[in-house]
Formats: C-alpha cells, structure tokens, sequence
DNA sequence: TAAAAATACTCCATAGGTATTTTAT
DNA sequence: ATAAAATACCTATGGAGTATTTTTA
C-alpha cells in the first residue's frame, strides 16, 4: 500500500527537483529521500523521475506526472481530514 | 502523518463493529486492529469508537463519523491513482 | 574537483504475531 | 462459560542516519 509521507517525500522533489534539496526542506537525510521514492517506485511499479546527471537535475517520467496530480489531491484531503477534526475537538469542549 | 493502512483498518472496522471480524477481514490478528486503530486516535488525539462491551459492538464517536467521510475518499482516490499508474504503463507498452 | 544520487553499513524502533488477561453478559 | 478487546511479550523487519562510492560535468 502507498504510503502518505513517501507521497510528501515526492512532492517535495518535484518542487525542488533535487534530493538533497528536498531532503533539507524535509529535514531528512539525502539517503532518506533516495530511499522514499524508491519504495514508491517499487511499490508503483515504474520509475517516477529520471535522474539527470548532467543538468544535476532529477525530472518526472510521464508516470510522475500522472501521480503527481494525484499526490497533491490526497494529502490536500488528508489534511483537511485532520483539520475537520480539530474543528470537531475544539467544539466539543 | 496519518497511515493508510490504518485509514483502511478503520473503515473495515467501521463496517464490521467489531474488531475480531475485521481482522478476520483483513488478513491480520485482532491486536494489530487494536494497535491501527490507536495508532490513528492517538495521531488525531481522540477516541474514534465507544467500546461497548455490553452489545459486544464497537460504536462510531462524532468523531470517528467524521473521518470516515474522509477515509473513504482518500482511499479513493489512492486506488484511482494506483489504476492510473497501471494504465500509463499498459499504454506505453 | 565538485555536486549529486546511490549504496553499504549499522542501530534501534516498531510492526505484527501468539498467548494471556480483563471485562461484561 | 463465552466472546470480545486490551495487554504482555517476543522477534524480525525495516526505517533512518552516517559514511562512502559512483557518476558526470
């Protein structure tokens, strides 16, 4: 099953286009990242970025972008989830 | 961060009302439910379901009512984009 | 030589299972 | 006595870090 930080993780490097960078925005390590998008690769079963060395750059496959219209719709839902909780918490006090 | 696999946990539980026959659903032993489900009340910080020893039920709280309108759409929306991914693979065969 | 991703390795936390206990009828 | 959830306990897996290696410009 996916996972939902894996999911954050691979936001942030299509912000970023960058491991290292994202990983210091995550405030993980390099090899952290590395090892996120791996297991979501694996998972989806097809690579998501194609690491350009040249360029230093890491760049979405087709499939990346297929799910990175979705990745932002999920944790958008989820957040707003934990946000309608609060909500429920606070007025119930 | 929430946990998919707790999100779904919940639901079967949600379905069932009782945590032996959702972990029977599931595939898992009764006291990995147990531990899903307070793993997801202690990460939202409320009880999800009254335990009613009595009727031998488990019992939505309000807010475990309204999560599950969220759970269901996460999860969703996850296998909307998991069946994407396997369609953008078949296309490119 | 520099900068980035991948890998090797180590350690520890935790996920999950089985078995037991508690609780209520 | 029965049925269900919680808990105790144990083990193995895996998550995360540091350090190193690989790759390319």
């Amino acid at each position: 099953m996916l996972d939902l930080q894996h999911l954050e993780t691979f936001c942030v490097v299509t912000d970023t286009s960058n491991f290292t960078r994202a990983a210091a925005r995550l405030g993980c390590s390099q090899s952290t990242v590395t090892m996120h998008i791996r297991a979501l690769e694996r998972e989806l079963g097809a690579p998501l970025f194609v690491r350009d060395r040249s360029s230093k750059t890491v760049v979405l496959t087709e499939v990346g972008k297929r799910i990175l219209r979705y990745a932002g719709r999920v944790l958008a839902l989820v957040k707003e989830a934990e946000a309608a909780v609060r909500v429920s918490l606070r007025g119930n006090e």
